[in-house]
DNA sequence: AACGCTAGAGAACGCTCGTTCTCCGCTCCT
DNA sequence: AGGAGCGGAGAACGAGCGTTCTCTAGCGTT
């Protein structure tokens, strides 16, 4: 009933309210943005943002439900052309276009995880499915490719590792040694399309270095 | 002179503090720990708190200064043994041991980065001089090893993704699928010791296909 | 033995947060 | 035209934060 009782222009203002959460959210955290600094932002007053939302975290949950939209997107975007070993290099791509804007601050899903993750299970569980159907599209990607599925793992890893350290150290340089490093591994599984078995297993070529290496710590 | 006034079992009661600190904030988040939550945890009233240290901000650096100084000493272990490439591979056996443990809950680093980066200007630097020192490190063992320092960026990305994927994920899958890849990587860069020229420039396998990937988005 | 001083415990302060409530002005129907 | 009802603005509320202050109990000194 609630959501049947909507005035027209309800979502445009609700649009707005979620861009603006999105920008303030990314850019300074979510903890560090209230709900009065919405208001001041969109010039909507309390009550509606209250009528419009039921609670802050509501809100949270739209903004990445939004930013995993437009991830999907941006996914697509880079792998609509080419060959399959080429789409997939795009990913990076695409990485090296995002960490390049000056607004880049990192995945907020990342983001989100570390500030809230503990605290909140409904967004630590939006940040998990957002990365596990992200891997299951690289998982696509790499068997279309013709390689064996523990490659989508790993240049999973190499995209998540370039988004943190981007937005650690401030630069793109990540994304262009993401992208790199991933070429090496999409050849060598082209070339050996099931050499994971031999790769996940007690390694081959140098033998016994997984559990020799220390009783340690 | 503040540092001069201590009385004697002020330094053991420093040590308790910031094991308690370093424990609530890595398992819950710096911001929804108080210091009332620090007193309750330690026995330590909030007069003596202040009297050891001068802000909440302060006992949040110690305890990322003792995280950097315990990561040290974990990456120097797992170096300690072997040749150049074991050793190399023998870091991710050290993150695989350390995704295992109960309380994980990703590097402590890239949480606090998410959660301040944006609103603390030293947090985001001492994030930032951890990190860059493990790249200086991983610098040094790939140069060791005969292969060219590039080598070590992509090796770190894959340390920071295994990182972010174990923590969300809640599994040590990431530990060992970034060491396959590792592996893969530090073959690659040894059987051809300065191939990064011919990988960062212009791609020589895939000819043109960073600029004109998009002109979209 | 009496007194000044230090240190501990926790109440208190000022602020900010998420959320709700009150008041006021507008609008729409008869 | 006039009143009933609705929606907007922002003050108010209770809780929690980091930090400080007050009060008291215990100690060493003469």
């Amino acid at each position: 009933m609630s959501e049947a009782n909507r005035r027209p222009g309800d979502e445009a203002v609700r649009a707005a309210v979620l861009a603006a959460a999105d920008r303030l959210y990314y850019a300074l955290g979510i903890q560090a943005v209230g709900m009065d600094a919405l208001r001041a932002e969109t010039g909507v007053s309390l009550k509606r943002l209250y009528s419009l939302f039921p609670s802050k975290e509501s809100i949270v949950e739209e903004v990445l439900h939004g930013r995993h939209r437009l991830w999907n997107d941006l996914v697509e975007d880079a792998v609509r052309a080419g060959g399959a070993r080429q789409r997939l290099v795009a990913i990076y791509d695409m990485l090296a276009r995002w960490f390049d804007q000056d607004d880049f601050r990192g995945c907020m899903f990342i983001n989100s995880f570390g500030e809230l993750g503990a605290t909140s299970p409904r967004i630590a569980e939006i940040v998990r499915a957002h990365k596990a159907q992200f891997q299951a599209r690289l998982t696509e990607l790499v068997v279309e490719a013709g390689a064996s599925s523990s490659l989508a793992a790993q240049l999973a890893i190499l995209a998540e590792g370039a988004q943190t350290t981007a937005a650690i150290a401030g630069t793109s340089d990540a994304a262009r040694q993401a992208r790199a490093a991933a070429e090496v591994l999409i050849d060598a599984a082209l070339r050996d399309p099931d050499a994971e078995s031999a790769r996940t297993a007690p390694a081959s070529t140098a033998p016994a270095s997984t559990a020799p290496t220390g009783t340690a710590s």
